[in-house]
DNA sequence: TATCTATATTGCAATATTACAATTATAAAA
DNA sequence: TTTTATAATTGTAATATTGCAATATAGATA
C-alpha cells in the first residue's frame, strides 16, 4: 500500500481499519456471505462458487483468518470456515456509533 | 493492488467493497470520526489534527467522497465536509444482515 | 489589483495487494 | 504403502495505494 504510517494514528483506528480491510474485497465479501449461507464451509466448496483458483482463495481465507474475521476448524481432511461472532458484532457497533452521532448533530451543517 | 478482476464479481459485492475500502484506512477512519466530533468539519481543521501532510488529507478526502461516504459542500473559502448519512445506514444494514444470519445458524457448525 | 488562506492537482518514490502456476503438506481411502 | 483429495505455501508479475514536495487554483480580504 505504500508507505503507511501505522504508528502514526491510535489503536483504535488502526485495529478498526485492519478489520475492515479484511472484509473491503468483492471476493473476500463473497467468501464471507458464502460461508454465512452454507454454514459448514469448506475451502473447495468456494473454489467452485467463485471465478478465482484455489491459491487466491486460501490467500483471502488466510486474511479473513488473520483479521479474525473468520475462524477455521480442522475437520478430517477438510476445514471448517466459520464467521467469528465478535468481529461482526465489533463491526456492527462501529456503525451503529456512526450512525447515532450523525441523528444526533442533524441540520448542524451541509 | 494488483489485478483485480472486478467484472468478475457481482455488482453488489463489488458496491461493498467500495464502500468498505473507502473507510479501511486508519487516516481515514480517522477523519470520519473526527467529522462526526466537530460536525462542521473544514479540511484545515483535519490538517491539525492528525500527523499527515495536508496534500495526503486532501486526497483521502477525495476517496472518501467519491466513495459517497463524505459530502463536500463549498462554503466561502473553505469546504465544509459531512457524513453521509445513507452511506452509513447502508453499512450498517450490511453487519445487521451478517449478525443476524449467525445468529440464526448458531450451533450448527464449528 | 495584490495578497493571503484554504484546498486541489500533479508527479513520483516506496510499498502493499492481487492473482496464479507450481509445488508442498496432510489426511483419508484404496 | 500408494494414491487421491483438500488446502496451504512459495515465488513472481501486474497493478494499486500511500504519502509528500511542488505547484496550481479559487475565494476572501486588504
Amino acid at each position: 500500500m505504500g508507505i503507511s504510517k501505522t504508528e502514526h494514528y491510535s489503536n483504535k483506528h488502526n485495529e478498526i481499519a485492519v478489520l475492515l480491510k479484511a472484509v473491503a474485497h468483492p471476493a473476500r465479501v463473497a467468501i464471507l456471505e458464502h460461508i454465512l449461507k452454507v454454514n459448514a464451509c469448506i475451502c473447495n466448496d468456494i473454489v467452485n462458487e467463485l471465478p478465482l483458483a484455489q491459491p487466491t482463495i486460501s490467500q483471502h481465507l488466510k486474511e479473513l483468518k488473520n483479521a479474525g474475521i473468520i475462524i477455521g476448524s480442522v475437520e478430517g481432511n477438510s476445514i471448517c470456515y466459520c464467521v467469528n461472532e465478535k468481529a461482526i458484532a465489533k463491526l456492527l457497533k462501529l456503525f451503529e456509533g456512526y450512525s447515532g452521532k450523525i441523528e444526533k448533530n442533524k441540520n448542524k451543517c451541509c
